[in-house]
DNA sequence: CAATAAAGTCGACCGCGTTCGGTTTTCTAT
DNA sequence: ATAGAAAACCGAACGCGGTCGACTTTATTG
C-alpha cells in the first residue's frame, strides 16, 4: 500500500519525458538516440521501453505539451470579430511559423499524424482539437450569416484543415519556399474554397 | 572504348530494381531488406550503395514504375464527357483503389511525397504529374462553362488534389474506415469545393 | 520476519540501414 | 603486353531501435 512504487514509477516517467523535451528540444527527433535519452534520464536503455514501447510514442508524449502550447496562443491571438478568412490565416500562419521554428518537429508529427505506420488514438486526438476549434470558429462565422445555407460547418472545417495541411506539405516538399508563398498560397485556397470553383 | 564497365554497370542497375520490384511487391517495403535485395540481384551489400546512395532511393526507382501505370489506367477509365465532378471521382477512386490494394506502399510512397526527409526532385515531379491531369482535365470543363468565370485552374487543381490526399490520410489514420466512407467523404467535399462555403 | 511472488531494471544482443577499407576488375598509356 | 590509375565490388563493422533474460527491488503472505 505504501506507493514506493508507484512514486517511483511516477518520477522516473517524468525524468524521461523531461529528458525527451530537453534533447528533442536541442537536437531534434532523429538526432536523439534512445541511449541518449536514457543516460540523460538517467536510466538503463532497457527500462524506457517498461515506459514507452516506442521512441514514436516518446515523442508522442513530448508533442502533448506542445500543442497544448500552440492552441493557447491561437485562442489569445485570433479576433472572433475579424472576417472569417482573416481569422482563419491568422490560425494557420500561427500554428505554421511555430512549424517553421521547429522544422524537423513539424515534419515528424505531421508524418505521424497524416500517415501514421499503425492508425493510434493520438493521432486522431490532435487532428479532432483542430477540426473543433475550426468547426466553432465556422459555427460562429455561419450565425453573423457569412456562411452559404446549406454549407456543413463539419465538412467546411475538413476542408480548410486539409488545405491548411497541403499548404504545409507544399511547404515541406519544397514546392514553396518561404513564408510569404505559403501565406499566398492558403489566402488564395481558402479564398477558392469560400467562393467555389464550380459555375 | 568497350563499354563493357558501362555495360555491366547498367545491367547491375537494372538487376537491382528488378530485384526491387520483386521483393517490395512481395513483401512490401520495411519487411525487404538491403541484403536481401543484394542476394536476389546477385551482389554484395555495399555494391547497393554504388548504385542507390538510400534504401528510399531504390524505393522511388520502383514507384516510377507504378505511378505510370497507375496513371496509364486513369486516361483509359476516365471519361472525357461525363460531368465534372464524376470524372474527379472516378480518377481519384481508381487510384485510391489501387492504394488500398497496396497500403504500405501507398503509405511510404505518400508520406514521402507530402513530407520528405529532404525536399528532393521524385516527390515534386509526381506531385506535378498529378497536378498537370487535373489542371488539363479542369481546363476541359472549363471550356464547357462548368466553372467560375474567375476560376483559377492551377489552384483549383491544387485545392481537389490536396483534398485527395487529405481523404488517403483519414483513412491511414484511421478516421475513415471503409472504401466507401471515403468515396463519400470525398464526393461531400469535392461537392463543397464546387458550391463554396462562404456566402 | 522469512519466503515467495511480482514488478522493475539493466546491458548484452539482434536485425537493419549505411559506411569504410581493402581487394578485384576494367581502362588507359606506353 | 604491361604497369599504373580508376572504377567497381564486397563483406566486416558501426550506430540505432527494439528485445531478452538474468538480476535487483518491492510487495505479499503466513
Amino acid at each position: 500500500m505504501s506507493g514506493v512504487r508507484a512514486q517511483k514509477k511516477r518520477e522516473t516517467r517524468r525524468a524521461i519525458i523531461a529528458a525527451a523535451i530537453r534533447l528533442f528540444g536541442e537536437r531534434g527527433y532523429e538526432r536523439t538516440s534512445i541511449e541518449d535519452l536514457a543516460a540523460e534520464a538517467g536510466v538503463g536503455k532497457g527500462t524506457i521501453y517498461g515506459y514507452f514501447s516506442t521512441k514514436q510514442e516518446i515523442f508522442q508524449a513530448f508533442c502533448g505539451e506542445e500543442i497544448e502550447n500552440s492552441f493557447r496562443a491561437v485562442s489569445e491571438t485570433v479576433d472572433p470579430e475579424a472576417p472569417l478568412l482573416r481569422q482563419l490565416l491568422t490560425l494557420f500562419m500561427l500554428q505554421f511559423r511555430f512549424v517553421t521554428k521547429n522544422r524537423e518537429f513539424g515534419r515528424h508529427l505531421l508524418r505521424e499524424m497524416a500517415f501514421p505506420k499503425t492508425a493510434n488514438r493520438k493521432s486522431l486526438e490532435y487532428i479532432q482539437r483542430y477540426l473543433d476549434t475550426l468547426e466553432e470558429l465556422l459555427h460562429r462565422a455561419g450565425a453573423k450569416g457569412q456562411l452559404r445555407r446549406e454549407a456543413n460547418p463539419a465538412s467546411a472545417a475538413a476542408s480548410f484543415y486539409l488545405l491548411y495541411v497541403g499548404c504545409l506539405s507544399g511547404w515541406y516538399s519544397g514546392y514553396m519556399k518561404d513564408q510569404q508563398s505559403v501565406e499566398d498560397a492558403m489566402e488564395k485556397l481558402f479564398q477558392q474554397a469560400l467562393e467555389g470553383i464550380g459555375s
